[in-house]
DNA sequence: TGTATTATAGTAAGCACTTACTTACCTTTT
DNA sequence: AAAAGGTAAGTAAGTGCTTACTATAATACA
């Protein structure tokens, strides 16, 4: 074939020299998850993949046996980092009372902002029944509701908070953040409704605090 | 052909005697719906529908032109209701202050518990970015979140709630009743968390009102 | 009322293309 | 020369859609 009439993807540049396997697999994985967050497990090929690589379609299944086995080694990349806390729990230590909140919401806001590829990505694995998110859940987002509870039962202990259902309130609070993330970036209500992080993430919080006070 | 050797499911009982063409076209865009909840639009196959619906493939064809055309027959059946309000606001007539908020989120609460199958289309349809979604947000959900703020408002107005910005607030709200639905229908979250509904909804009006009354 | 005709609903078989995946080989690096 | 990375061509099965025909119900007429 004559290589000058191969479209070469931008991203797709340092393919144009031969990469390690480990190389080569990780960048499938990455381009894979782009597509998945995309177009979903059903609707991405793996043509379209090996297209958006730079590689034959043969190459994929040198590193995955098979597709499915592609999707799940995204899995190894978000959610099993071996140990170490995330980054959010490293953001919140030292943090106290409101400060705990309003950080767990303008990260989740930014980091969504910033690239919504994860959260299309575990939109699609739950719709679709994938372990992906059953996983993501189990870890990832328990690891935060339980901090965040265990921070409100501090809260209700010294009194700021009034007695409540704690897993109720910390659910209360991350949906507040999310469900906006969700309407923003995956509904497109961000072309219409437009607001300064820090206006959101106060008054969420305002709300929530307030809402949680002692009577 | 051998009728015997037909499989037929359950839910095409009524395909053993023959439909009117409307009769039919209806039945097709039910069972074309549940699909597409289920697997997506590229999820779901024409062959599936229409083993599902106990006809041949053919029949789908000779009252759509093509698939894209039965996805979006979809929105006649569940956006376009020729005038009318919604069930909903219909409900919230004679409602005043938080027995609105209450009303609102009990009627979302038990809406997805009992049927799921419209909240997982409308996701699949944001991701896949479909009209479905687009023409949802700008009629139902927008009639709603109007609503709700014209009542924040008259609430700002009274004095009962503190001066804030009512569309942030809104979303607020929603936010946290409709992410609850997410969490329990789509990421499984209600195999584990159970509450009475009455529980959520008390806590969740609670947090809001309490958020929002004046200082 | 029975029969023939017409209209309508439905099917079997097929088409062109796409899909996930394989294989035998080539090219480059060590 | 051997190992490793990569490709062109191919396979079997699946996909959206079409077509020529069949089956059934409704209607007209004797």
């Amino acid at each position: 074939m004559y290589k000058e009439s191969r479209k070469m993807p931008k991203s797709a540049e340092d393919s144009k020299k031969r990469m390690s396997g480990e190389q080569r697999k990780a960048q499938i994985v990455t381009v894979a998850m782009q597509l998945f967050a995309e177009e979903g497990f059903k609707g991405t090929t793996t043509r379209e993949i090996a297209r958006r690589a730079g590689i034959s379609e043969a190459v994929i299944f040198k590193h995955f046996s098979k597709k499915e086995d592609l999707y799940n080694a995204i899995i190894d990349q978000c959610c099993n980092d071996g140990g170490g806390e995330s980054r959010l729990l490293k953001l919140l230590k030292q943090k106290q009372g409101r400060e705990v909140f309003s950080e767990v919401a303008m990260f989740l806001i930014t980091e969504h902002q910033n690239d919504s590829t994860f959260l299309k990505l575990l939109t699609y694995s739950a719709l679709e029944k994938h372990t992906l998110s059953d996983i993501f859940i189990k870890t990832k987002a328990m690891e935060l509701i339980e901090f965040l509870v265990s921070h409100i039962k501090s809260l209700m202990d010294e009194g700021v908070f009034r007695k409540a259902d704690h897993e109720l309130a910390a659910r209360a609070f991350l949906g507040m953040v999310l469900h906006f993330n969700i309407a923003q970036e995956l509904y497109g209500l961000k072309k219409t409704f437009k607001r300064q992080n820090s206006d959101v993430v106060d008054t969420f919080v305002d709300i929530f605090f307030d809402g949680m006070k002692r009577r």
